[in-house]
RNA sequence: GCCGGGAUGCCCGAGCGGCCAAAGGGAGCAGACUGUAAAUCUGCCGGCAUUUGCCUUCGGAGGUUCGAAUCCUUCUCCCGGCA
């Protein structure tokens, strides 16, 4: 019996550790960040970008598909990949960050949403959430889960948990597709029991993967990197771990080292939208006026098509004029940077150096914090 | 030359006797954004002091009034129309 996806260790460095994650569409290097592509596209980032940027897998949303063009006409036009033109892994959101960011009607059965194209109530379930996934044909299905922000009373992050739990068991019970693979989620809030007991009986679901969700919704780094702590502790190491939504430089060193794989996140592409790139010096505004007749590119050390060709002075101008090209240029170079972090990340394990790389990569971003062309 | 309309803070632009340091945009500055309802949102934006305060502003000069960006006179410059 072969199993859709597995994850197979490389090296290990403390709680860091590099692998390969097999899936139908391909092979994706772990620790891996995966570009958001909602609506079936990363955001004025095209398929033939995310390959030469190097992302190996990009994460689609369950809700916004189901409802634009809806999972039937992305089956027919050859599932997800062909729909998108993406011929590598795909990983799919089950609707349950919808249950936190657009607080729909919640109860045992599932959730009931109000669309947000044209207003007509959305029904989505454990069940039909695995079902939608299932047309869509992405490689890794995530069960739908429910997530509360952060800080919660404790009685609410335990019964969303619990009904968490209750919810992946039906998803496990809904899943057809034996070539796809269903990853679980855990919750628990920043309660380290919780945590703890949430991953143990996640666990015992028998998923192949596990998202650790719930995080990177409003607690600060400390208590998010105990949570993880307490989770992976309680996840069987040979399974992949996601932890769900985090990307800023910070808190992926933080869970790398830690022992978790996978991520994904809308801050690169989002910040670059807003004008905010990411930069080995600390972040920064490109629309400052003190770039204005800047000849640097962003980042000279970065490939990425926005430094390897334009100018700061430039790339602000597009900005301020509200030119659409230099959001897409941005966003490129912050996905080129996240993507080249995680890169380096995995190098650095390999080389049992990560401690030391982190240290570096977070010292000289504090250091000098604004972009300043060393 | 005559008739009419204008000149407002960095820019555009409301206001047309007190509630005006003066709406609203833009620009600028700062901040937020983490499984995307997000090319979005928030704050600051004359100077100083930085609880309620003071000072200097609404083309220039002079008036009326308890009080003017707002009314009157005049000057300068713009923009229409007629010669």
């Amino acid at each position: 019996m072969s199993r859709p996806v597995f994850w197979e260790q490389g090296a290990s460095d403390g709680a860091a550790r590099t692998g390969i994650l097999h899936a139908p569409h391909g092979s994706i290097r772990t620790p891996a960040f995966m570009p958001v592509g909602t609506r079936g596209t990363v955001r004025l980032v095209g398929a033939e970008d995310l390959e030469s940027l190097g992302a190996d897998i990009v994460l689609a949303n369950t809700y916004h598909l189901m409802l634009r063009p809806g999972e039937e006409v992305v089956s027919g036009l050859g599932e997800l990949h062909g729909f998108m033109g993406w011929g590598g892994p795909i990983l799919t959101d089950s609707g349950g960050f919808q249950v936190f960011s657009l607080a729909p009607q919640v109860d045992e059965e599932g959730v009931r949403f109000r669309s947000t194209y044209d207003g007509a109530e959305v029904r989505l379930t454990p069940e039909r959430a695995v079902n939608v996934q299932e047309s869509l044909g992405s490689d890794i299905a995530m069960m739908l889960d429910v997530l509360v922000g952060l800080p919660s009373p404790r009685d609410v992050v335990l019964a969303a948990m619990e009904r968490t739990l209750r919810w992946g068991q039906r998803a496990i019970a809904a899943k057809r597709r034996t070539d796809r693979a269903l990853f679980g989620i855990v919750q628990g809030g920043t309660d380290l029991e919780l945590r703890a007991l949430s991953a143990r009986r996640t666990a015992e679901l028998g998923f192949s993967g596990f998202g650790i969700g719930g995080l990177a919704v409003g607690e600060g780094p400390a208590e998010r990197n105990a949570a993880i702590d307490a989770v992976v502790a309680e996840l069987p190491p040979a399974a992949p771990r996601y932890v769900m939504g985090l990307g800023d430089t910070e808190g992926l060193l933080e869970a790398i080292a830690r022992g978790c794989d996978m991520f994904d996140c809308v801050i690169p592409t989002r910040l670059a939208r807003h004008g905010k790139v990411l930069h080995p010096d600390g972040d920064f505004s490109i629309k400052r006026a003190e770039w204005i007749a800047s000849t640097d590119p962003i980042d000279p050390e970065c490939p990425c098509p926005a430094c390897s060709r334009y100018t700061r002075g430039y790339l602000r101008h597009l900005f301020n004029t509200g030119e659409l090209l230099g959001h897409r240029l941005v966003s490129l170079h912050n996905l080129s940077y996240t993507l080249r972090l995680i890169a380096a990340a995995r190098g650095a394990i390999e080389e049992g150096d990560f401690p030391a790389f982190a240290d570096a990569t977070t010292s000289r971003r504090r250091a000098s914090g604004g972009g300043q062309p060393i």
